[in-house]
DNA sequence: AATTCACGTTACTATATTGTCACATTAATT
DNA sequence: AATTAATGTGACAATATAGTAACGTGAATT
């Protein structure tokens, strides 16, 4: 049997992590538009308090999905689209090819050529 | 000032949390193969007990990346990649915008246009 | 020097997630 | 009818996550 194993050696569990909750994706969004200062993002999420917002961007950080400088008394917080990128290039990319073009169709038929069952009658299999 | 708010309104909430777990987004790469019956899938998860890839398995379903049909004793899990295409379209391809093509150039330019500090200076703002 | 404002943190609680063991169910086989 | 194999579940424990309130820090302003 083909072993999944595990294998966060992705390097980009942080980023899905971070992708998982809906204000750090709205947060994201946000900056989408142009960089901003905390205490604007923390305003923009005002159904969460200072601190729980503050815990986000952390979250946003850790993943290098926002960058932080320093401008005076303020931080300035940008987006940074390359972890997004590369969560397309290695994951979403290769699930791609599976609704596009002609694989999409190839897959329906083998899918149908499977119908009551015996598995392992006429799919391709690993080797082993 | 813009407010977020609280939009789970996507529907595609339970997606991004089921990508989140690395276990389950192994068990979508095996399923791109082909489709398996459970215990295939419990199999190719050797590090963890049966239920616990059960468990992952009803967070694919809730979802709806991953498709069960009986037949006979077995059931057959297939990937369906629908949800998979729709984080693509709705959330993954408005920031593609920001690293192809004329609009990176501009972001970049914008970002360096300020330098130590006054935010709100010499960027596009909503109008508030 | 005192004040203000942007920013961050310590301490704590509640809930969700991730996992295990042992058991139940149901279809095919002997 | 009894057995085997594939699948699913009830009860529970450990850890991670998401949240609040109140407090500390340090640069700008008065």
């Amino acid at each position: 049997m083909t072993e999944i194993a595990a294998r966060p050696a992705d390097g980009l569990d942080p980023v899905w992590k971070a992708l998982a909750d809906p204000t750090r994706r709205a947060i994201l969004d946000f900056l989408r538009d142009c960089p901003r200062n905390t205490t604007e993002i923390v305003e923009s999420v005002p159904h969460l308090s200072r601190f729980g917002v503050m815990k986000h961007l952390d979250v946003l950080r850790q993943a290098h999905l926002v960058h932080t400088r320093e401008a005076g008394r303020q931080r300035v917080n940008s987006l940074n689209v390359v972890p997004i990128r590369q969560i397309y290039e290695r994951w979403v990319g290769p699930f791609q090819e599976l609704w596009s073009g002609e694989l999409l169709r190839i897959k329906d038929e083998a899918e149908k050529k499977v119908p009551g069952g015996k598995p392992g009658t006429s799919r391709r299999r690993k080797k082993h």
